[in-house]
Order: C-alpha cells, then structure tokens, then sequence
DNA sequence: CCACCTCATATTGTCAGACAATCTGACAAG
DNA sequence: CTTGTCAGATTGTCTGACAATATGAGGTGG
C-alpha cells in the first residue's frame, strides 16, 4: 500500500478517487446529524418517519434505517410504539463521556513517546488548524469547536488504535449534540487553546506522569470542561 | 430502587417487571448473533435477505434492519450491492481488539482502590463463577468463553462507566465472533483460571502500578490471549 | 489458449401502499 | 381520584414491485 504496483493497466490506482454515490439511507443519515449539531433539532424532537420521509423525498423504509442508525450512534432514542426522539444530554452522561473521554485520550497521551513520528505531528497540526481559527477570530462557533474536538481525537490516534479512535469519535458526537443545546459556552477560546498548547509542550519535553505531567494535566483539562458543559446545560 | 418505598398508590412499584414483547428486529438480530456465536454461520457467510426472511419467517424489511444492526455492532459487513456478510476476523483486527482491551480493562484495574465495594465484589463473583465452571468440567467450550469474558467486562465495570462498559462488551462480541472460527483453542483453561486468580489477588493486595503489578500483569494476560487467537486463526 | 465482449440471472437498494397493534389525550362514570 | 372507553395518530410489519448493479456463462476474435 501506498506504492504504486506499476500496473500496466492501472488496474488498483485511482484509489483516493471516489464520486459521492453514498447510499439514500447514509446521506438522510448524514443530512439528520448535520441538523442534529447545527441546533435545528432541539434535544427531545420526535423525529416522526412520515413527516422526514415527506420532506426529505424519500420513502419511509429509508427514513427507518437512517434512524436505526442514528440510535445506533447514540444521538437519539428509541422508546418502542413511541418512535425515536433527539438524545437529551443528561448531567450524568455528560460525566460518564468525559470519564470514557479521560481513559481514551489519556492513553493517546501515554502512548506519545512510542508514537508514530507521523500520529505525532497530526497532533501538533490540529492543534495549530485550532490555534489558528481562534487567533483568526472569523471562525464561526461550530467550526471552532469542530477544530477543538478534532485535537482531542488527535490524541487518541496516538494509540494507533482504529477502534479506540472510532469510539472516540463517537463520544466527541454525543459532545456536540450537548453543546448545539447551548446558544454559546461562555469559555474563553484563547484559554482553551493556550490549554493545549500547554499540553503539548509536556508532551514534547517528555513529562507524562507525575504531577504537573500531561496525563494529570488532561485530566483537569477534561474535568474543567465538564463542569462548564453542565453548567451550562443547567441554565436551559 | 431495590426498596420498596411504601408507596400507597404503588405508583413506583413493580419496575422490576416487564414482558417479553421485544420487536421482531431485535428478536432476528438476537437470533443472527446467537448463530454466529455458536459457529453456525461461518466467516465469510453471505447474509441474502430473501432466505433469511423466508427461513425466519419475517419480511425482508425486518431482515434489512436487523442486519444494519449487526452492521453497527461489527459482527458483519457491508458491501454496497452485494450484500451483508458475516465478518471475517484478520489478524490485524484481532491485534487492535486486544490493545483496546488492555486500555479499557487497565483503566479498571487502576480505579479498583477507589471503585465501588459492589464492584469489586463482582469482580470476585465472575471469577468465582468461571473457576467453578473450570472445575466442573462440565460446563460447554461456550459457556466457559462467555464466563472467562464476563470477568474481564467486571474489570471495565470497576470504572463505574457505562460507555466504557458498552465498548467492552462490543469488543469481546468481536472476540466471541474469533473464537468461533476456531473449533477449539489449545490454551488451558487451568492455567486461564489461576491467571485470573492472580490477578485478583494483585488487586486486592493492593499492588496496581509498577514491575509485577496488576496493571503489568494485565497486559501480558491479554497479550497472551492475542496470540493464542492469531495462531489459532492461522491455522485455518 | 487467453483476453474481451455480451447477456441472462440473481441480489440489492429503494419505493409505494396497506394493515394491525399500540400510544395519546380527552371525556364520561363510578 | 381512579377507572373505563373511544377516536386519532404513529409505529411496527407485511406485501409487492421496480431499477441499478454484480455475477457467471457463453460466444468471439486474436
């Protein structure tokens, strides 16, 4: 892989190549979690099949397996013979995705040493794309917490673990459909950054463990945007 | 919950009971893994929506999401206009499974001293029912794999979260699904048993971290364990 | 003999329509 | 205040159908 077989008939290039046929079901699937995050389905929306089916153009099977799918992630409920509801983000599964938030990344951080040299520098580039939109100041808040979560993920993939990544992403899903709940976290930007900039420079000079070491340092990272998500999900 | 809050109206009571009614879904899905587990269904297996509806007695549609669910769970695959099939475990996948195992059961076994008591008393209790099912002899190549994994799942339970416990438990799914594949695995469970013993045994001694200590003890648990599968999948 | 093309067949992806079972809410009765 | 009843709405499931695509056999030409 990444070598090109001299193919006479180029038979496996073009691999990067791809045109958007992605199923009906996938793109209703990717067309509810796009409103999902951007706000414009509040937490508790029923999401009722005939109505999706009609505004969407499709048949109602389809809207069927795009829920399947969606409840599958996480992002909505189920109740039977009541149909499937956008998640609320309780308080105590907030917690229990920055507890499993902890475990993830806190093992990308001790896995930074041992690291690819590519995982590593995928790690400062996330940080320097968020550093970046936050200095920029153009960055619309969506975006922002898009570059914020994409770090974050960063540091799981130091594991090299596709699995541990996948469920990292997922928890990073159930995050953003709590903040779409928020109108704004009254969280400074540029704290956050210097936050993981901070972060990184442990991680470079080698101190992981240990008080005042990354591993502890991500953990108070975490807990101090816990608080705030609650906090802030309280207000509603 | 657990007591009985001597409601006059009994508003609250009798939570404790439910009816079988699950859907017909989730009943073809239980069915599809419960086959694979048990080696009926073979890696590799194309899952054709039309026998399966004729075989099981429901309508294609029913099978099409019970599939997606399969899909979701990782225990099959899906290729665009050619269908589901049973996943095939690779060696590789195997490798990830088991360094994601060792993540989320070592986050476990480092929160044993500040778990709760129940906790660590189940932890003794799926041990104690796996040694007792070993010594029986009499318990089925099945049973004994679902006892041994229930005990490692008791360890993710330590850290009181629920996400983290959901991931175990797809992960062994994926494990179960491997040892299905093999008619049976050459390892001792003897041996298993009083590896899991000694593990315990570090926990509650107290020793977590360092040379010789539960959290080393682990990972070189489930390192063996990961090559014992890729070995024995190889022989295939 | 092998590469290539064509075509019939099978399977999936998607749709339309229908029906019974169940939930919701309101209202009446004890 | 609880229970019974009923109309409307929604889900869960089934049947049937069609187009798009993959699979494999067979024929053709080199």
């Amino acid at each position: 892989m990444g070598v090109m077989p001299a193919a006479p008939t180029a038979r496996k290039a073009f691999t990067t190549l791809s045109v958007e046929h992605a199923s009906t079901v996938s793109r209703v699937a990717a067309e509810l979690r796009r409103a999902v995050f951007e706000g414009e389905l509040e937490s508790g929306t029923p999401l009722r099949e005939i109505a999706l089916a009609e505004s969407l153009g499709v048949s109602r099977p389809t809207v069927r397996e795009a829920l399947t799918v969606l409840v599958a992630e996480g992002l909505a409920t189920r109740e039977p013979n009541r149909g499937v509801s956008v998640a609320t983000p309780r308080a105590e599964s907030v917690r229990d995705v920055c507890r499993a938030r902890w475990v993830l990344e806190g093992a990308g951080v001790q896995a930074w040493a041992s690291a690819d040299a590519v995982r590593r520098q995928r790690v400062r580039a996330t940080l320097e794309s968020y550093t970046a939109a936050v200095r920029g100041g153009d960055a619309s808040y969506e975006d922002l917490n898009e570059r914020h979560l994409a770090f974050h993920v960063s540091l799981v993939e130091l594991t090299g673990s596709p699995r541990l990544v996948q469920m990292a992403e997922a928890l990073m899903d159930e995050l953003k459909l709590a903040l779409a709940q928020v109108d704004r976290l009254n969280r400074n930007a540029h704290d956050e950054a210097e936050s993981h900039e901070g972060l990184v420079e442990l991680l470079e000079a080698g101190r992981l463990n240990g008080p005042g070491g990354a591993h502890e340092f991500l953990r108070k990272h975490i807990e101090d945007a816990e608080v705030e998500i609650i906090e802030a999900l309280r207000l509603e």
